[in-house]
RNA sequence: GUGAGCGUAGCUCAGCGGGUAGAGCUCUGGAUUGUGGCUCCAGCGGCCGGGGGUUCAAAUCCCCUCGCUCACCCCA
């Protein structure tokens, strides 16, 4: 376009109100699941200083390296734009030592992050998660429990998605292992593809990602690292697969699933949709029991999720979504001044009485109004014009059915209370 | 950062073997002087993303640029 005034920055969006609708559902719906299940909600800075998101999602990331909106402020202090919010969360438990006290910390989060990538179906720079983390435990029924809750808020809102699970082993096993792939793939270093060839030298774990055909032998036969957890994370991880089958939850577990950012250990989860294309993550946690250490904290165990709102609401069915559409119980239409002074106090007092009433004052003609009526999908129209005002008695009109009558306005009152129990409100 | 495709009315798009723009939907008004949805009629609405070049003539051909989209990488 023309003018570079009215365009907003690449790879972030305006959310119009009747995209929202979905999206207010989503949210309404994982506030609620999530205090069933205990979660209090938390909200963080969306700016913090680099050091805390360099130091624990991992120098060696790809956020890191070359995602994060990082810039210096006015006094030189070097700040990052969130590009995820666990980090944060982590920091505020321990600076307002929320680890005092026994029990698990269950806290969630909803909010916009940050990564410098380029646009893409499903991925934006400004991109928007909704995620929990549950402290103080390390216990594999806290894992099951999350992902539960997870796939509950699937359900919930007719999604359907499939769970991946996977056990990235701890900090005593997954060493060991990523050295036997390396070897693993040193010896089969010719058939493999250029990507790869690198992987296998510096991030082994990436090959698994890899979709190269040629590829796929090698990495079909490479030792897997479930097979390869210490005793401890490989009962850790049999455990949660008890608990998850104890609670009539189907998963798959795969093996190829390594999270990005360097802090996950033991379970690591996701769960994907099969209508996203590419960026078929709506979900993605894990375990990150070391975390707090990494950035100055005492020893906690942790766990947690975030979920991808964009992707989330872009799978979200038409049903689910239009739930979440405004619209009026009645809407007041006009005619001639007298009128419209009474229609405003009929508005007023609608509103005292916890109704959603509209007028609107732009509008000309009856039929105008009527047309906006109906296209906003009113449930009923009340008409003030010379007649109504005269004997102080008004119509009414149902939208769906077309009937309509005449009310006194103590009538009105009682008749529209007596069909808004089936709340309609936002 | 790399690659491919696409930028024409508010929206979805046609027009692209060059000759100064079209459809559907939306919107406004009328048929129905105080009553929506359906139908019919009329109207509003475009520096054809921006800049340069070729030509008598460019939405159409060439170059550059900006933007969008999808994919790679990686992730939500």
């Amino acid at each position: 376009m023309a003018e570079s005034l009215i365009n907003n920055l690449p790879g972030t969006r305006d959310l119009l109100p009747e995209e929202l609708a979905g999206w207010h559902i989503v949210e309404d719906r994982a506030r609620h699941i999530f205090r069933q299940y205990g979660f209090l909600e938390i909200r963080t800075p969306i700016i913090e200083p680099t050091e805390l998101f360099a130091r624990g999602i991992g120098e060696d990331t790809d956020i890191v390296g070359k995602e994060m909106y990082t810039f210096l402020d006015r006094s030189d202090r070097s700040v990052t734009l969130r590009p995820e919010a666990t980090a944060s969360v982590v920091r505020a438990y321990i600076q307002n030592t929320m680890y005092r006290g026994s029990g698990t910390t269950k806290l969630y989060y909803l909010g916009p992050m940050f990564r410098y990538e380029k646009k893409q179906k499903g991925r934006w720079r400004q991109f928007y998660q909704i995620g929990v983390e549950a402290f103080g435990s390390d216990h594999p029924a806290l894992d099951a429990e999350i992902i539960e809750m997870a796939l509950r808020l699937m359900d919930s809102l007719e999604v359907k998605a499939k769970l991946l699970i996977n056990s990235v082993g701890c900090k005593k096993c997954r060493p060991l292992y990523t050295e036997n792939l390396r070897q693993a793939l040193q010896s089969e270093f010719g058939s493999l593809c250029d990507d790869c060839r690198r992987r296998a030298n510096t991030n082994s774990l990436r090959v698994f990602d890899c979709k190269i055909e040629r590829c796929q032998p090698v990495i079909g036969k490479l030792p897997v690292i479930a097979d390869n957890l210490c005793s401890e994370c490989s009962g850790h991880f049999k455990s949660v697969q008890k608990y998850l089958d104890d609670a009539g939850i189907p998963y798959e577990i795969a093996t190829r699933l390594v999270r990005g950012l360097d802090y996950y250990v033991r379970t690591a989860f996701e769960i994907v949709s099969g209508d996203l294309g590419a960026q078929n993550a709506l979900l993605g946690g894990g375990r990150y029991d070391g975390l707090s250490e990494v950035i100055g904290g005492p020893p906690v165990q942790a766990i947690g999720f975030a979920l991808g709102l964009d992707r989330l609401t872009m799978v979200l069915p038409e049903q689910q979504r239009e739930s979440g559409i405004w619209k009026p119980d009645l809407f007041i239409v006009y005619k001639g001044d007298a009128a419209f002074t009474k229609a405003m106090h009929i508005a007023r007092e609608m509103r005292h009485l916890r109704q959603t009433c509209y007028m609107d004052f732009s509008a000309g003609s009856l039929k105008s109004q009527m047309r906006l009526a109906n296209r906003m999908d009113a449930a009923h129209v009340l008409i003030v014009g010379e007649e109504e005002l005269a004997r102080d008695s008004y119509t009414i009109k149902r939208m769906d059915d077309s009937r309509q009558w005449v009310v006194s306005l103590p009538e009105l009152a009682q008749y529209l209370q007596s069909c808004s129990t089936s709340g309609n409100s936002r």
